[in-house]
DNA sequence: GTTATTTATCTCGATATCAAGATAAATTAT
DNA sequence: ATAATTTATCTTGATATCGAGATAAATAAC
């Protein structure tokens, strides 16, 4: 009985014409989510970083030598307005942890390379963000998290 | 093979030594929460809401006559802090869908009261929010549905 | 070659949120 | 009764985001 089910069981007594069977499921997936990304922003927090650089950084990070990509690149990957990727990277730039550098090939588009100061950021915040991790689904038995990333990445692949 | 498996292949690459396994898990739940709210936020906008309205009303329609709460009951039941409640209430007495009572017993506390027209928009937004969240999850069989709410369940068990 | 279109990025104004602290009423302690 | 504490709500300042549109370079059409 948690507080989903005493919202299903409001809302079956209000609107008893209402089938609140997917409110349920959606519900929990987004409350998890809220709860889980709490928590890893504290993380990403103790390595002066938000979610949001964070994912910048690690973005760079895991695409390899030589840790750069486009604001178009980054963009992709993640689903954000280009006005927001615009500020990400000024943040970024501010910390010193990438530059931006003219694409001398395109005079429209700039590179956003990491800094050898924003590798270092991101190695360590990755570290101790994967362990976070680790935490957070360890309530999960190994045939739960299997079973589960399953059942996400079937329903994932309905948008994307 | 999806936007998470790219991921995760990339992080293989570069950091053998990180477990990435949950970082599958909880970016799939997490884009996953993106993608559906996405879709909900615009049957809430077909109603002229957003989905902080949406919520409010919401809670005070569910809860049955008089559809009363104070802004600290809806506090308890959402994730957010005292100053967002207070906007969203102001937003919403703005738009006469919700009104501000002196509660007579204590000086400090106020009652939040659905309108006619708050309540008349909510069982209608209601409705069509319903239908989307059936919409958003007919990829999923019967089954499947049912074992992801109860995985989702146990998980957020531990959180709450 | 000039014009039109597309592409890549940035700018601007509006908004929802949070964290921290202010205010004011109720409760408790002395 | 008076003072101290707790509780309920609101205020303020900062920030991340979005949507729409601006800018400027590359590409395509003619």
């Amino acid at each position: 009985m948690d507080h989903v089910d005493e919202i299903v069981i409001q809302w079956n007594r209000e609107r008893p014409d209402l089938d609140v069977e997917p409110m349920a499921l959606i519900g929990r997936l987004k409350r998890l989510s809220q709860h889980l990304s709490r928590e890893m922003d504290k993380t990403f927090a103790t390595h002066g970083l938000n979610p949001a650089s964070f994912d910048v950084l690690a973005t760079l990070r895991r695409t390899g030598p030589p840790f750069c990509l486009s604001p178009g690149d980054l963009l992709a990957t993640m689903m954000v307005t280009s006005g927001t990727m615009t500020n990400r990277i000024d943040q970024l730039e501010k910390a010193g942890l990438v530059e931006r550098i003219h694409n001398p090939k395109d005079g429209r588009s700039v590179i956003i390379s990491l800094t050898d100061k924003g590798f270092k950021t991101i190695d360590a915040a990755a570290t101790a963000h994967v362990k976070t991790q680790a935490k957070l689904t360890s309530h999960l038995s190994k045939d739960e998290k299997e079973a589960l990333n399953l059942l996400l990445k079937n329903f994932l692949g309905g948008f994307e």
